[in-house]
DNA sequence: CATCAAAATACAATCGATTGTATTTGTAAA
DNA sequence: TTTACAAATACAATCGATTGTATTTTGATG
């Protein structure tokens, strides 16, 4: 059993040649039914199991794509893999998953090895620290179809499927003003992604709105880890004036910050309103719940994978003119962390 | 730019043979350095970029490894992919990350295609529907080396990486005992598991110990979903007598019949304690924070993949008596959910 | 029974890289 | 300058499957 049997080894043992076993195999009708059927009886006795390797090789065709996430554990980006998993099996098509762990060098690597073994086309949510494309670039001049979801960057001719951050940012902003909350602190990340940025934006378009002044350092950027969540509560108390409000970037941090808040006395909502970002399932089981912004990660996915799929189909030419943005609303979950 | 260069556009333009390209892009000793500089240089001007499906083909060895876990969302799975990465590609290989979700024949088809591209070995934690071994044997007869890690099945031949999870249900159980309760229920998953077995054999144990009478009615068997937590607990609360403890296989049925038993006026921990299994984040954000059992995952992944490799660095012959199952201590995290 | 088209199968090249063997080149010693 | 040996490079087979083309087989028809 050790040395694994090939299309030679059943054309051999029937006698016949190894074209002839393929197209059995991949049931061509330029094999008769009665020859099928001894190579397929033949192919089932010897444990025969095409090799993939040599077959994409050939065919130059891999029938597979590859998905970069910052982490697989967020449960944004495990509900946006499900959703490219339904559409990707259902056409036929694998999914490699890799993680960057928001790191720019392991990003590259991915790149590389995703490319090196020929996947059809890529789906990426670009890490933190990624403010070269140079990786990208590449993969563009390649020829290799990708696409961004979420986190993307602004390459010329690259689709991305993402979710109104400003709007998002807005909403929760302002969900805060009508809550009473006339200090409103913010954690961004890191401003090379138009994410952050753009929530940012959203946020400064709320205060602008209800006349509330902008004050830059109630602007914390970081990598909103919890901790990061946490040292920027200690930023925003020792402030000279009361914060009463905080939009956080992303769940993660408003979690730490709240964990800091509780500590210190700090009371949430009274005190302190609260909203994240992300609708994490640990914001809706911490005391109090955190109201937060909801992104349809499944839906993203989905729509990602459909449009990948469909320029992986197109001929190279023609595909220039079909970059696309496509912007899915996200929704603001109200829950006990900023009713006042 | 769209056809990718390959070894032979770069030999014939420098006037050589592609054998002496490969092995200089190998750095192989065997070609000059004046002669590597030429080709590389060239090699970068072509954007060339190693096809890695001719190159394993060859080889016949695809210097990667398949993961196969029920759920990449769940905090445990995530860290032992967190310890396979790092490990494997410390040793120089590719790691391809698969989530069965808990269905035999996605788990199936996961192994077939990971076999068809000939991955060198694979690591896999079984799903919660897993009662027949037919793909696994078939990866055995194949030659694939694999291995268990938490979710293992009786295979003669595998070796596994585990928890001890026969101590971790009779800590479980022991703690709640010793605060006091009398009658505790006991959430438990399919029964083809040897984890969920081993968790209730731990149980039972403690009990034994404690000298309090096992009752069948008390144990319940589910998919340990959240909602399976809701209707465990309501079913708990249905029984004549009144149970005032509850040990969970698992943190989100925990989780479940916690915000079960919130709704309907229990109180936790007063009226019923609660210890659940796996230490999710999620179980030390809720309110009253969970008591449960941590499982080393990084680890469990580093010991698995040291293992898996040293397993396909031998030869085939050497395989049989190597088999070994390594044992992991879980820990009991003490808070609020059982203090009475 | 001969003919011919259609059906079935065989032949051979190919995908891109690797690797054992053969040949050429270079250089130092005789 | 010749010889000899090592260094450098070329040749050719190979990994396993696919696919365009060529050949053989089959069976129907006159």
């Amino acid at each position: 059993m050790e040395n694994k049997t090939t299309i030679h080894d059943i054309a051999k043992a029937l006698k016949i040649d190894a074209s002839t076993v393929s197209r059995a195999l991949n049931n061509s009708p330029r094999v008769s039914q009665k020859t099928k059927d001894r190579i397929l009886a033949k192919a089932n006795e010897l444990g025969y199991q095409r090799n993939l390797l040599a077959s994409n090789l050939r065919k130059n065709k891999t029938n597979t794509i590859g998905v970069i996430v910052p982490r697989i554990s967020r449960h944004f980006f495990s509900s946006v893999i499900s959703g490219i998993e339904e559409t990707a099996y259902d056409a036929g098509y694998n999914v490699i998953i890799c993680q960057s762990l928001e790191q720019l060098d392991r990003e590259r690597n991915i790149v590389e090895t995703l490319l090196a073994n020929r996947v059809d086309g890529v789906l990426l949510s670009v890490s933190m620290e990624t403010d070269e494309y140079d990786h990208l670039l590449n993969m563009k001049n390649n020829g290799t179809p990708f696409l961004f979801f979420d986190r993307h960057c602004e390459i010329e001719g690259i689709s991305s499927v993402l979710i109104d951050d400003f709007q998002g940012g807005f909403d929760a902003t302002e969900h805060l003003i009508l809550n009473g909350c006339k200090n409103i602190g913010h954690f961004s990340g890191p401003q090379e992604l138009a994410i952050y940025r753009n929530r940012t934006a959203g946020y400064r378009k709320a205060l602008e709105k209800h006349k509330i002044p902008y004050r830059p350092e109630l602007v914390l950027r970081s990598s909103l880890m919890e901790n990061d969540g946490a040292e920027g509560a200690k930023t925003l108390l020792s402030l000279p004036y009361k914060v009463d409000g905080l939009f956080s970037a992303n769940d993660i941090a408003a979690i730490g910050a709240m964990k800091y808040f509780k500590n210190e006395g700090v009371k949430v909502p009274e005190n302190m309103a609260i909203v994240g970002f992300s609708n994490e399932p640990i914001s809706g089981v911490i005391d109090p719940s955190l109201t937060t912004i909801d992104q349809p990660g499944f839906q993203i996915g989905q729509i990602a994978t459909k449009l990948l799929l469909e320029e992986i189909g197109k001929a190279p030419s023609a595909k220039a003119n079909m970059v696309k943005t496509t912007i899915l609303k996200s929704s603001l979950i109200e829950r006990d962390s900023s009713r006042k």
